[in-house]
DNA sequence: CATGAATGAGAATTCATTCAT
DNA sequence: GATGAATGAATTCTCATTCAT
């Protein structure tokens, strides 16, 4: 009757009521009643509540994998850091629901045997934006950057304006952070004495 | 014995345990048990679950309702902004363990009648280190900033570092963040002709 | 690939996990994976899930009504009696897990369309290894001879040793049981005066 | 209202419903209301389905932990062999349904964290009225003595006649095995070549 | 012969909450 | 101030069973 979607109709209610409500305090009856279906039914298609986020996760998380995988293999030029920006900002609006549910019900994803997964995840990409041994601020600087990109999910539904307009701003401010960390590791390493010099930001003429 | 500060063990135990598993997946037996009281006592002393965090949430927010307060009162120069981000951050590690159950259970807070408040602090604090009718990408640079420094707690707890080098670095990043804004849309107004020259971060030699 | 037999496996297994996990607590879900087919394959072979366990009952009670009925027609000399009991513990072990199951969940099996039909059986027994009229105390040894090589189930397990020599020493006990009840009553009848002389056992010099 | 005797109340009512229909065909629903409470108010109580069993095998089960604890400091005479066995068939019709539980249950009970708990107790005692190292027989004539006594039970129910005189009837075979297995042991120790002769029960005159 | 998909009924359990004492 | 006892409503989950294909 249904033929073979039920299992892609249940995620898909599910992670929308899940981002919408959270994730305790959407019921399986309620994504059942949604679906017309009973609670039985999303039985047999996930073994438990918990499995059907972690095959949402599993099956658009894939993206971001892919990126860090690719991202291990190219060298840490600034042209690349970019790219790995703007791979990052597609795979997020590719997911949106579901960065959106991850970001609003850290708590309840911490215990959910994905939790850890996803923050290494997040380190293992601001690793690969960051020059290694640089300096506090720096890596401060990527990691602003990322959530920056977090912080759009946010954005993007609280402050009025063009949403590609706004996209791209968002690029072009990740961008610049992970610039002057990018720089300034670079000068630190190979001439130091160009150090306050390149601060830049801050000590403008 | 414990006299009179039952109250406040409550908010304690309550919070402590809210941010380390969640607020739905923290039961009042739970509370109890840790305080060895009842479940009735509980509420002797709050008329419902909620109840505890909202009084949690105006105990600690207070800091930062008074922050705006002052802020609107004064003017809007880079030393107040400045200011302001210190204070923030202040406000946020005196509050910590109630900002990160904030920030990790969203979607929880968002249906708790608080929630909405929350976002509008964000958001008047986002004005008021922003000038206003600054273009988008001044104003990314502004939220990131508050983000960076909520990125802090998660910065904090996952990466390795001195507690007080992480916090300035923290800091400064976000000043940084401001202060680009802040000269950006300065020249904008008074010398657009500058404005190229001034963009710093993009323009590479 | 297993071609016509999967009625008799479904029988295998799932007897299988009865005896070692109780009725109630397997399920058909169970039985299926076990044999890496559907559940509604069972449907095909079997009607119920009560149905499985009447046919296990049926194929593998059946020595032991045919034994009921030869011991009927013999005369009750000490002779048959001991066949009965040796025949009797044949049949036990050679579907020793359908009995362990019947001895282990007759909670179940009380309600189950075959419990009675299986105390009848023990009854019938009973009545045939044991002399009309006989006194209580014979009664008892003959329901105790019984019992004792249902014992053997929980013997075999549980004590160490030859299982044959367990075997051999659980039929001779039994057998002992039979054959005082049964030179009781025969004395009994035949020479009143001889009896307290015979109780033998409890008369200690 | 119902006063402190609810958890009472609930025991009675639940050994009786699981001695009748089986721990797993009695579900907290039919406890509740045959109490007239709700399912909650067992919860209350009872931190489990499991602790309800549990409680009430503790509370019944320790007379027979009294009895092997008793029996271990006694010197192994056939007198209190004898006395064992008196004081274990009281403690059975004591906790007649209890035991009845116990032995319509097993399946279940087994996987109940107590099952193995009941065993050990019967090899206790098994061990208690036998001698140590006699032979296989003797062994089977012990353990045949105390199922002579769970037979009971079922011997209570199915057959007619006075109880007392069954209980007594019971009592004199479960002795009269014991005190077989004791005389063999001894002449067998003592005096070997007079062990044709103290077999008795197979060599009548 | 067998499966994939689904259901209806019911299970155990948990929770926030209440109230007489 | 606090407790002991209880409730009502919900929740997750399991099970035997069905049926079109």
């Amino acid at each position: 009757m249904t033929r073979g979607n039920t299992r892609q109709r249940i995620q898909d209610v599910a992670l929308e009521l899940f981002a919408e409500q959270g994730y305790e305090r959407t019921s399986l009856r309620e994504i059942a009643e949604r679906l017309e279906v009973t609670k039985a039914a999303l039985y047999y298609h996930f073994r438990t509540k918990e499995d059907i986020v972690v095959s949402l996760f599993k099956d658009l998380t894939r993206p971001i994998d892919e990126l860090i995988e690719w991202s291990k293999q190219q060298p840490r030029t600034l042209e690349i850091k970019r790219e790995i920006l703007c791979r990052y900002q597609e795979a997020l609006s590719a997911a949106a629901p579901l960065f959106r549910f991850m970001q609003e019900n850290q708590a309840t994803v911490r215990e959910l045997s994905i939790g850890e997964t996803f923050k290494e995840r997040m380190i293992a990409l601001i690793e690969l934006v960051q020059e290694p041994g640089s300096c506090m601020t720096d890596r401060v600087r990527c990691i602003s950057a990322l959530f920056t990109m977090h912080a759009g999910m946010f954005f993007t539904q609280n402050v009025e304006g063009d949403p590609e307009e706004k996209r791209e701003a968002i690029l072009e401010v990740a961008i610049d952070l992970v610039t002057q960390a990018h720089h300034r590791s670079q000068s630190q390493t190979e001439t130091p004495w160009a150090r306050r010099n390149e601060t830049g930001l801050t000590a403008e003429p």
